[in-house]
DNA sequence: GCACAGTGTCATTCC
DNA sequence: CGGGAATGACACTGT
């Protein structure tokens, strides 16, 4: 709370307060999603005409220090808007055709209220006090009016409003831990579990109002969807010009009181809770976060990306690497654990404080693993791949941007496309309509699966990996986990996942020294199925399937390029996808043809062997027959000489004379001298003759 | 840990 | 000249 007015007086939101909390604690990362613009904002808007549409901003938590100006004309907007008279304004619809994070009232209030208490002032508990009486005029109503406010917001996605069965099936479950675990919270046990149960209910009833949100979602994005055909913008600029007016529905109406008088209280606690602080000790934040205003758009603005968050907190780190980052030791000591118990122990009416939210299975569980590690224990974990991921987490969440995306994607290649886990991941979502928001809260596995939850929805298909928000999530206390449940606000209820992927999901949920390992098993379950270029289709909103893009004809190709209206990004990725799909089937055709050109280089081969071993046969068998007419001719000469006389009538010797067949048939018997002379004779002839 | 096969991709060449 | 096929080379992955 020492930390309120530097940041206050510098006209930025509470958003502010709550980042310089997380940099010297862990515990307040939560107050991230307050969103209370800058006075600039708030008259931005107001000028635009979204003023009206913002209840939320209507709060005025700077009476002290000069206030907003308009802010009593606001409020009176804020509070007299009823939900009902503009159930589905222009605004609200494109909003949440866009898939845009929706916040409702009653979860910032909560997590203002929480952030508070865990500031670990020693004011934090008589605000608390005072708040949540103050919300007991307008908690009660803020959390049927949040819960039902929430619907239509977090209609983006189903499972947006963290409220869900689940959680409230786990809601017994979740206080228990702390209690039994942490000696010191044993004391408020029962007032914790009062608050779960009282947050169960809210919870629940938030999941009937999604339930109907997500029926009028679906026809909402499709329109979206056409209209994206016509329009010159992208949905990722859409996004974030819609930004802002988001945040309007943050606050959503009727708890502005809890809010209120808690600012007033502030406002009116004594110097001394300000006093030693001041800009100087705070670390600056760098990057394009420059000053207290430019910070303080920055994050309330963007409040969807609360991972963006992280990652600036990750460049001060880095840095700043000695600065107070790292908690110092004597808030380590002095603070840890406590914002929990002040929380309960300062909360005399847990509905009002917590209205409706579904952080209240939740809170115990993380404080309860908070417990277990210390501020340190939880950024040792960190590294710069962590953060690396996060920044996809907040590409996800924040505007989308087909650039940056196809960064990612071209740096994940090499890692078999980890960028993103997908298709899958949807599934859970469709599926989970009732169960993502469940498990909201509720216990630390339903911890993980909202973890897993929250990122199926990122950006239409592009999803991070669970991982990343676990490794924000050891950092960012219970607050991320409300960012989680915003998170899936954005999901994109066209792609499916199998169920074992919702279980492999489920494992992705980690602490940081096991995350690592955990997100590449996690990423290879859950986007085997998919190849890169399908994952840089989805996350480009390519609205062709990757096989159509390849198999089409080329005419029919240029065709539906010329035909749709896409981005330079789309159409080169369309190009991409059509030249890898054409040589992918290349290679294979190649490689089937090389294979093919071995197996009848084989063949070939078998066949000339068994030629080779045929004409061997044969050779074999000529050489028998000859030598058999060879025989034979011996016995004939033999037979021939041995009948033969002379003129004296003696034996003619055979070694002396030869039988010699002429060509005219006649058969003379000649001295073997006249036939080697004749015979070299007709040799030399007959070598004139060829010479000649 | 290594070898190997299968696969996707890129660069290049050819048709 | 553009698109596509063919192919060598490389990297990655799974067995």
């Amino acid at each position: 709370m020492k930390y309120l007015k530097p940041w206050w007086s510098d006209g930025g939101g509470l958003l502010h307060l709550t980042i310089l909390l997380s940099l010297a604690g862990l515990h307040l990362d939560l107050d991230l999603y307050l969103l209370l613009p800058p006075p600039t904002l708030l008259r931005d808007e107001l000028l635009l005409g979204g003023g009206s549409r913002s209840p939320a901003y209507a709060l005025d938590p700077f009476p002290a220090f000069g206030g907003w100006g308009h802010a009593d004309h606001l409020h009176l907007k804020g509070q007299e808007q009823d939900p009902a008279a503009e159930p589905e304004g222009q605004l609200l619809r494109e909003v949440r055709a866009l898939g845009v994070p929706f916040i409702p009232r009653t979860h910032v209030d909560a997590w203002l209220v929480h952030g508070v208490a865990a500031g670990d002032s020693d004011g934090a508990h008589e605000l608390l006090g005072a708040a949540a009486a103050a919300s007991s005029t307008g908690g009660a109503s803020a959390s049927a009016d949040g819960g039902s406010q929430a619907a239509p917001g977090g209609g983006g996605d189903p499972g947006a409003a963290p409220g869900s069965p689940l959680a409230a099936g786990e809601e017994e479950k979740a206080p228990a831990e702390p209690t039994a675990q942490v000696p010191d919270a044993s004391g408020h046990a029962s007032e914790e579990n009062e608050i779960l149960r009282a947050m169960g209910h809210s919870s629940q009833h938030e999941e009937n109002e999604q339930r109907v949100s997500t029926q009028k979602e679906k026809p909402l994005q499709r329109k979206n969807e056409n209209e994206n055909k016509v329009a010159d913008k992208p949905e990722w600029e859409a996004e974030k010009t819609t930004e802002s007016r988001n945040e309007r529905h943050l606050n959503g109406t009727g708890t502005s009181l809890s809010l209120e008088d808690l600012f007033q209280l502030l406002s009116s606690q004594p110097e001394n809770s300000l006093e030693g602080i001041s800009l100087g000790d705070i670390p600056p934040f760098p990057g394009s976060i420059n000053d207290g205003m430019n910070s303080s758009a920055h994050y309330d603005v963007n409040f969807s990306q609360a991972i963006s968050h992280d990652v600036n907190l990750h460049e001060a780190m880095l840095l700043c690497p000695d600065n107070t980052l790292r908690r110092d030791p004597v808030a380590r000591t002095s603070q840890p654990q406590e914002p929990f118990l002040q929380f309960n122990s300062h909360t005399t009416n847990p509905e009002q404080t917590l209205p409706g939210t579904n952080l209240t299975g939740f809170l115990p569980v993380v404080d309860h693993q908070m417990r277990n590690l210390t501020s340190q224990d939880l950024l040792h974990g960190l590294d710069i791949n962590i953060f690396d991921e996060i920044n996809l987490m907040s590409l996800a969440t924040e505007g989308f941007d087909p650039m940056e995306l196809s960064h990612l994607f071209e740096e994940s290649d090499s890692d078999s496309g980890l960028s993103l886990n997908s298709s899958q991941n949807s599934t859970s979502v469709t599926k989970s309509n009732s169960s993502v928001c469940e498990g909201a809260i509720g216990s630390s596995s339903d911890l993980e699966s909202l973890s897993q939850h929250a990122l199926e929805g990122a950006v239409g298909g592009y999803y991070p990996e669970p991982s990343k928000l676990c490794h924000v999530d050891h950092r960012s206390d219970s607050g991320f986990h409300g960012d989680l449940a915003f998170q899936h606000i954005l999901h994109n209820h066209t792609y499916h996942l199998e169920p074992s992927a919702l279980e492999s999901t489920s494992q992705s949920f980690s602490w940081p020294e096991k995350s690592q390992k955990i997100r590449s098993r996690h990423f290879n379950d859950t986007d085997r199925n998919l190849s890169r270029d399908e994952r840089r289709a989805k996350a480009l909103h390519i609205p062709f399937s990757v096989d159509e893009i390849v198999r089409m004809p080329v005419d029919s190709f240029n065709s539906m390029l010329s035909k749709y209206y896409l981005t330079d990004r789309q159409v080169s990725l369309i190009r991409d996808i059509r030249r890898r799909g054409k040589n992918k089937v290349a290679a294979q055709n190649c490689r089937k043809r090389k294979l093919d050109i071995i197996l009848n280089l084989e063949d070939d081969v078998c066949n000339l062997k068994a030629k080779k071993e045929t004409l061997k046969r044969e050779r074999v068998q000529c050489n028998k027959a000859i030598n058999i007419m060879k025989q034979k001719l011996h016995y004939l000469y033999h037979d021939i000489f041995s009948r033969l006389r002379d003129e004296e009538g003696r034996p003619v010797n055979p070694n002396q004379y030869a039988v010699q067949c002429n060509h005219d048939g006649s058969v003379l018997i000649i001295p073997k001298e006249l036939v080697t002379s004749g015979n070299k004779k007709e040799n030399q002839k007959g070598k004139r003759e060829r010479r000649n």
